[in-house]
DNA sequence: ACCTGAACACCGTTCAAGT
DNA sequence: ACCTGAACACCGTTCAAGT
């Protein structure tokens, strides 16, 4: 794989960093914006150091490990996140979608940060406050708090996973990111049909990879269905 | 973060490399059996030479680049997957769980290719097998062609999606996932309930974020959303 | 033809040194 | 107290050298 840290891309640090202008909010605010413009290479110290205009090593001043670092910076993605959120209606699950679109608009910006938060928890403020609000879309549906519960953990991880995965695709190196959307226009059409009957008789309808509606559609399903269940499970009182 | 290569772990090379005993084939089994021992850094040309006692750069003769040696390390790992997966049945909705659920197990057996396979095509033969077996689920179901295409994309990227978080999740470092896990049983269950009226009244419902079954359930919802879909439009004809 | 050794530009992390 | 420089064990990749 080349190298996604590109030298020419970093500013070169001029001018020497006055004393004490270095805090967390500063050094996150940093790793978002270089994980905006950067890849997934993006959250490297001296990826930080280079945007900051400091050593790489000045950051270990104000977060212990890179773990304590990298928790803070996925908390930041939620403050941004929160930060962009339109407010709440009265339609629950309306505000489900708008909740999960605005996390995959989120992480496809910053994809570095998105990989590691799909798989953690940062329990730090902002997160809490995004966990407030989806369970509070799932208990204004009516249903139990049990399912609140159980349906908030299923939706936010199915949420994840496809804005991680979208991330992660976006970022890929232009080249290969290419190879591999070219794959379904080219070698997945050529296939012998014997072999692959089912595949071959429905390649021209599958829709490509980075089509955004793929994890619209996603999130409609998981809404129908849990909204089919806990109908159901109404009726069934 | 902690460095996840141990160099106690990985076997040191004693003896030399028996001239053109090395192959893709050999690699690819290499690279599947260190990614079942070690995390995240399993998948470097270090870990690999040792692996196989062999000089790391020794793998650029049978492998032109890094992302050459991923996706066919990547189609290794569909082939493991195909060679564990249970006969088809007449269940399309039975099989498509089986795929998925075997789809996870392996995943969460061999992390650090499961990172790279969510977001790639591999574009090679195992690939292609699991996609006409997918597609051949959704055909069998009776629903369109085009149904079939479209849902074999948001189906399958759910199933990637998901198993690839709790893959990453299985292979953190065992420090920081058990302080993850942690976070839901304290952090979270100490928060103040007028600031978080909803997170507060569900916290004890809320299942831990490696409960086997949470997979298992978005897998159901996905099915049930789709069938109930694909048999409305049926009584609309 | 196939593998090794040395080199290069990167990683995270530690620690002594500067201011 | 806050930042820098040098060092260490890792990365992927290239290329000259060995067999």
């Amino acid at each position: 794989m080349p190298n996604p840290t590109s030298r020419a891309a970093s500013q070169p640090a001029l001018t020497r960093l006055p004393r004490g202008t270095l805090s967390q909010a500063v050094i996150i605010e940093a790793a978002l914006a270089v994980s905006e413009r950067k890849g997934l290479g993006a959250l490297s110290f001296q990826a930080l150091g280079a945007e900051l205009g400091a050593h790489p090593t000045a950051i270990y001043r104000h977060f212990r490990d890179k773990d304590e670092l990298v928790l803070a910076v996925v908390d930041g993605l939620y403050a941004e996140m929160l930060a962009e959120l339109a407010p709440s209606s009265e339609d629950w699950a309306a505000d489900l979608r708008t909740l999960a679109t605005t996390m995959h608009d989120v992480f496809v910006r910053h994809p570095a940060v998105a990989q590691i938060a799909a798989a953690r928890t940062s329990r730090r403020e902002h997160e809490f406050e995004l966990v407030e609000q989806t369970i509070s879309c799932f208990r204004r549906s009516g249903m139990t708090d049990a399912d609140a519960a159980r349906y908030y953990r299923i939706f936010s991880d199915v949420v994840l996973g496809y804005s991680a995965i979208d991330a992660a695709l976006a970022a890929l190196d232009p080249k290969l990111r290419e190879a591999d959307l070219r794959a379904w226009q080219v070698e997945y059409r050529t296939l012998p049909p014997a072999e692959f009957p089912n595949l071959t008789a429905v390649t021209s309808h599958i829709p490509a990879i980075d089509d955004p509606s793929n994890f619209r559609t996603a999130v409609d399903l998981m809404i129908e269905a849990i909204r089919a269940r806990t109908a159901a499970a109404e009726v069934a009182d």
